[in-house]
DNA sequence: AAATTTGTAATCAAATTTATTACAGAACAT
DNA sequence: ATGTTCTGTAATAAATTTGATTACAAATTT
């Protein structure tokens, strides 16, 4: 199971992007996707972490982007919310004394890190602003 | 969580790319890998019923590749064992009657089928026999 | 001062993946 | 033919991860 946080945080980042003047509180967005506001809060404060939003606490509280879309790419996003795209693993460590488990991870890591190269490079060439014109 | 059925079955294929002539059992395939041979004889059933693979039951069975390593491709393992890429999806059905609810999965879907055509696009170039060269 | 909202921790529930057990049936060797 | 070994498969349990919920302190506005 993928976490959803990538899918969220672009969620809120694409609401935040429509209404560039408000600040949108966490119960709202959550609304717009259906779950909880403490799930909203959490990439929030990521997103806060990484100067993408600025928040505000209290009464007409909420968030909204501290840079225009334009300068914020999805690849800006992928790299807060997701590790690594991989095709997965197996869970316990290999046999060391086969060749072949002595070195699979190795080499599976080179080619996941080989599609997360190129993920990233079309992901950088898509800003924030296009993606939120396509709604 | 991503399961590892993509990782397992290059692990087989490139064992039994190594020793193209025997039939491995799985218990000596599992060992490498260190898992349960259960789990190696499901991912057999698979490659077996995509024709990747030939197996033999009862004593000194086991299995071997059914086509040469060089006509196998890391395309053809990745599409029998993962369904797509994606960097996930919200959980919950979104809020239908917010415009950015209502199309944000479909958008979503065309980013991560563009991705997956990358991808697939990748691995196709891949022989199995490339992938083995490097043990 | 009252109302509202973020920030955050802690706990629960649900879903998914992996491990294990069990055993029938097939194929081979002697 | 009989024992051995291996696949094939189902059923279940354990482990892990993700998401939902509850709770409440601190901040900010009116």
């Amino acid at each position: 199971m993928i976490s959803g946080k990538f899918a969220i945080t672009l969620h809120i980042l694409t609401l935040l992007s429509k209404y560039p003047e408000e600040y949108l509180s966490s119960d709202f967005l959550a609304s717009s996707m259906n779950i909880n506001p403490v799930l909203v809060r959490k990439e929030m404060a990521n997103l806060k972490k990484h100067d993408i939003i600025e928040s505000r606490e209290g009464k007409y509280g909420g968030s909204k982007l501290a840079k225009a879309p334009e300068h914020i790419s999805l690849d800006d996003i992928f790299k807060i919310t997701f590790e690594t795209v991989t095709l997965g693993y197996c869970k316990k460590e290999p046999n060391p004394k086969c060749p072949v488990g002595n070195k699979i991870n190795d080499n599976l890591d080179k080619l996941y890190c080989d599609i997360n190269t190129d993920i990233s490079n079309k992901l950088c060439k898509i800003t924030l602003q296009e993606f939120t014109q396509e709604f």
